[in-house]
DNA sequence: GAGATAGGGTACGTCGAGTACCTTAATCGT
DNA sequence: ACGATTAAGGTACTCGACGTACCCTATCTC
């Protein structure tokens, strides 16, 4: 009894489970090998058994990370709603170390058009089903015209947002600047004639 | 006759010329201490003297790399002058590997608020100013309003620039998305009431 | 129960950051 | 002009971390 030993996905989950620790306590550049596998209960040989390298690990980590999918909020206007989706993402991204991770993994998949592929689909998509959805609603009332459910123009949210994460580095955007953002740009915009 | 050392400035400049070398050719994943050192000629000691880490000395290259500031353009028409400034920008970030550079560099300083605070100059205040000068003329014009003049509205343009490198991560930005960006977004939205 | 499969343990090779220490050239003060 | 001080060159080292190799052992399958 007790010299039990862990395999395939039950391991797997294992493991994971312990790079997103590392990866929520140290941030992509905290996070190792020998530290994922120490935490795991297993070692290196594992882990490389089922992700090449450091860098996919920790994109399978963070997959994890950001977790289940949300629902569209319905506040009834469309300012509230999209300060919701807003409110929402910011959450998100100033959970633990969330915008240092996504850097780390940005810098670490420039060389590597195949990571960076994956890593765009996780970070771009996020969501983004919830604005259309949100949107959608607002046309359908007349409230804004269908030209705002451009791709273009309906990310400009969203995109403002990780621009203000990129170029600020906080750890966490400030309410008043989400309002700003809504009610100074992204508002406007939609509400802009042609 | 032959064995002159070099000293002071003449050194540092050598210094600074080899990491630009280095950080224009492998980015800044791939520029090391020794790889600078031998390319300048001289050893870590000359330049651990002169800056405490690597981050600090790619920052420095990177600030070398970006050198001289140009002029705002003058096409007589709000679109042109904008468009004119985006294409600027574009051809600025797609150098070499500026985008990876930048990355980089932003994931090395997460956990350094000085370093930060350095690089955050560097990156955003880069040009600023041009901006603010078309936008000033444009609403002497009286073309747009001087709400335009926002910080939070006139770097909207620049903002999703720097998005479409993060999340697209391309190396150079196709000049239809330019247009997109400047006819979808930016215009409608400096040309919006209140 | 034999053989294939996969996890565990451990020891490497390699590379790069940063440090230490000594030798040697250039500059400066007198 | 010449000794003292400053700064560059050379080299070797520690440390941490990725990635690999090899061999042992538990578990699953036929």
């Amino acid at each position: 009894m007790g010299s039990s030993r862990r395999r395939g996905s039950e391991l797997e989950q294992a493991i994971l489970r312990a790079a997103v620790e590392e990866l929520t306590e140290s941030g992509y550049v905290g996070l190792t090998m020998d530290g994922v596998a120490t935490r795991a209960g297993t070692n290196k040989n594992a882990i490389y058994r089922r992700w090449p390298s450091r860098a996919t690990l920790a994109l399978a980590a963070y997959r994890e990370l950001i977790g289940a999918d949300r629902e569209p909020p319905d506040t009834g206007t469309l300012r509230g709603d999209v300060l919701e989706l807003l409110r929402g993402a910011n959450n998100h991204l100033s959970a633990p170390a969330v915008s240092g991770i996504v850097l780390g993994l940005l810098a670490a998949a420039a060389d590597d058009p195949d990571l960076m592929a994956q890593l765009r689909d996780s970070i771009i998509d996020a969501g983004s089903g919830l604005w259309l959805t949100v949107l959608g609603r607002a046309v359908t009332r007349g409230e804004i015209s269908e030209k705002a459910l451009k791709p273009r123009v309906a990310t400009v949210a969203i995109a403002l947002l990780r621009n203000e994460y990129v170029t600020r580095g906080t750890s966490s955007v400030p309410d008043d600047i989400l309002i700003e953002i809504i009610d100074d740009v992204y508002l406007p915009l939609l509400r802009s004639p042609r």
